[in-house]
Parts: structure tokens; C-alpha cells; sequence
DNA sequence: CGTATTTCTTAACTTAAGTGAACGAGTTAT
DNA sequence: ATAACTCGTTCACTTAAGTTAAGAAATACG
């Protein structure tokens, strides 16, 4: 299971086994189980998630009513802002299926990045892809319908359509369940 | 006028005289025209930006329609997705007003950040930072109608709504010209 | 200066999403 | 086993955004 995060970070830097083993000491893999709420509002938190195995969720409570914004699965990094901002979160991190992370405390992170310069590097690549990469997303998001939106996830991550419950994808698609019921009956009037 | 980005700078890390004049004889600043196009679709490109005077914003065309997806004012900096892929561009930058900027090559940060270990470790708070406000941009854009992402920007940014065409606004905020004008009209309508 | 062009607004009509309610299927709890 | 709950779907109705078109206002330009 570690060698999914040294895969992982393979495509970034090369690790000496010390520093592997440097990393595996600070004994940061957990397995949580589904449902686990890993961040609430209001909370402060210093923890960074990175999904080896499973999915994990971030959504507000709005006016009573859930808002999931993200979905993060097997390879992908979290970093809630509130980390960054150093204030109270505002959304939820939930745990949606039986799961394997890694739990990086961010003074670990200051810690590693002194004591070892090529994390500093990573970090910073692997922040500005991820900003490039979200950045698309949004402009996606921005400059589509919710049918194209439901569509364009079809193609580009069919599997959260498969594992994720359909009311927790309508509001990361921006619309509410009943209108992606619709939708999605829409689309397959269409294709008839 | 350099001021503002040593001031900018100074956010993140404290600069030598030295390093100041190392940044001064790469010869960064540029006055742009308004109307200027900085980059295409289709280009391949290694500039970043550094907005220190003016307006330019981001923009696609679909179906031979422009789709502004951001604008960058005083202060804020923007390096394109295709940057960082090393990819073509899929959009457009161009100047909504003469502006003075800083228009740096990535091959420049390369050579600076391994020459001043310092902007390595800028850069990656900055790129956390830009990722974390971007996160909650987002978030505010998906749990959010048309009409109350026109009220947050008037709160948040009202200098934009001022200094910008509506129509590019308009598409800013995920709509047509047409319905800006009718929220907008619709609003008057409630506070009176 | 006047003409062309762009920008913004308004209106009528169409289309799609929001809302509230109801229903059945599947799950959980007691 | 049954009651309670969650989840997804469907329906009728409301509301808001898209579309097409027209015209007024501002700007650019010869």
C-alpha cells in the first residue's frame, strides 16, 4: 500500500530509501472506515488527506442542506484551505466508502521540506499542477450546462457516477437530485 | 512602479538589495495597450503574469462565442494552465486596459529559484495559497445561483462590475448579457 | 461631424432548473 | 417482522435562464 504513495511521488522526485523510510516512520497511513466525518465546520486543522485507496468527500451545509464541492479518489491530494488560511473550515471532509489515506500533519510537512529540499520542490509542482489543473475544471464548469457537465463527467470520471450516491453528485454538478433524475431521463430520450 | 512588486514579495519573503536587482536586470516590466492580445488558442507559451497597474482577463471561444472565465487586476498573478502542461493553449489573455505588467519566462524562474533557494519556497506557498482561494472561488461559484454570484462579486470585488464591459461579466458570472440585465433590473425591483 | 460598430437594455417566447409532494425500493433499527 | 428512514424517481407547478429580435445609448472611426 505504501508503494502507491512512492508511485505516487515518483512522478516528481526520486526518493533514496532513506527518505522512504523517513516517510514510512512518520507513521501517517490510516484505513477509515465509511461515513467517518474527518473535518467539521467550524474545526481547525492542520491535516492533509492524500486517497490511496477509496474516495472522500467535501461538502457545507447551507441552509440545512448539503453542497457536496468535491470528490477526491485513488491518487488525489487534499489540502483543505483552512489548513492554508490557518482559520476555521468551513465545509465538511467525509469519508464515503471503506477507505486507505494518508494523514500528513502540515508542521510535518515544514519539518520534511527543511530537513529534505526536494519535498519543497514537489510541493511546489505539484500545487501549481494542481492549480492548472483545477483551473480548468472551473473554467469547465463555468462555460457549460448541467447536462454538458453530467456529460463531461460521464467521460472523464465515469466511475464517481457508479460509486457515488446520485444526491451528493446533483449538488456537485450545481442542480438538485430531482433535476438530475430529469436530466439524466432527458439524455436517454435523446439516444432513443 | 517596481515597488509594488517588491511590496507584493515582501508577503512571502524578505529580499536582499542583491536580490532585488537580480530580479530588476531580468527586465520583466511591460506597459500593455489595451486591447492587446497576449495570448492565443492554439500557442504554446512560458509566460506568467504580475498585474501591477490595469485589467487582463482569460477568455475561450466556444462556438464562436467568448467565454471570459477570469479577470486578473492589481496584485493578482496568473500563469496559464498551458504553462504548466507544456501544452497548447486552450484559451485566451488579453488586456481590458492599458496595464503595466510583469511578463516572466518560466525558463527565468527555473534559473532564479535555483539560484535563490528563497523563490522555490515562495513560489510554493504562493501556488498553495492561489490553489486554496481558487478552491473556495470555486465552491462559492457551484453552491451559488447566478444571482447571489452577482451580489457576492458586488460585495467582494465591485471595483470589477465598474471597470468591466457587462457582456464579459456576464459570461464571467455564467450567463447570458441578456439575463445580467434582467438580475440586475430584478434586483432594483427588490430594494424598492 | 456623421456613420458604423459595439454595448446594453427590453420584450416575447422557449427551455430547463427549482419546489413541493408523492411513491416505491432498498436499508436500518427496534 | 415491521416500522422508520434514506434514496431515487416522477409529476405538476413556479421561477429563472436561454433565445431571438429590436431598439437605444455609448464608443470608435473615417
Amino acid at each position: 500500500m505504501q508503494d502507491i504513495l512512492f508511485d505516487f511521488i515518483s512522478k516528481y522526485i526520486s526518493l533514496t530509501e532513506d527518505e522512504k523510510n523517513a516517510l514510512v516512520s512518520l507513521d501517517i497511513f490510516r484505513s477509515v472506515k465509511k461515513g467517518t466525518t474527518l473535518l467539521k465546520e467550524g474545526q481547525k486543522s492542520k491535516d492533509s488527506y492524500f486517497v490511496l485507496k477509496g474516495c472522500i468527500r467535501t461538502y457545507y451545509i447551507i441552509d440545512g442542506e448539503e453542497k457536496t464541492t468535491a470528490f477526491y479518489t485513488e491518487m488525489e491530494a487534499l489540502t483543505p484551505p483552512c489548513v492554508i488560511s490557518k482559520t476555521p473550515s468551513e465545509y465538511y471532509i467525509s469519508c464515503i466508502e471503506d477507505s486507505i489515506l494518508t494523514i500528513s500533519n502540515s508542521d510535518m510537512g515544514v519539518e520534511i521540506n527543511s530537513k529534505f529540499p526536494k519535498f519543497e520542490i514537489m510541493c511546489r509542482i505539484l500545487s501549481e499542477e494542481l492549480l492548472a489543473k483545477q483551473q480548468i475544471d472551473f473554467d469547465e464548469f463555468k462555460t457549460s450546462s448541467p447536462e454538458q457537465r453530467y456529460l463531461n463527467l460521464l467521460q472523464s470520471r465515469p466511475d464517481l457516477i457508479q460509486r457515488v450516491p446520485q444526491h451528493q453528485l446533483a449538488s456537485y454538478l450545481g442542480i438538485k437530485p430531482q433535476s438530475l433524475s430529469r436530466l439524466r431521463a432527458r439524455i436517454l430520450e435523446k439516444k432513443s
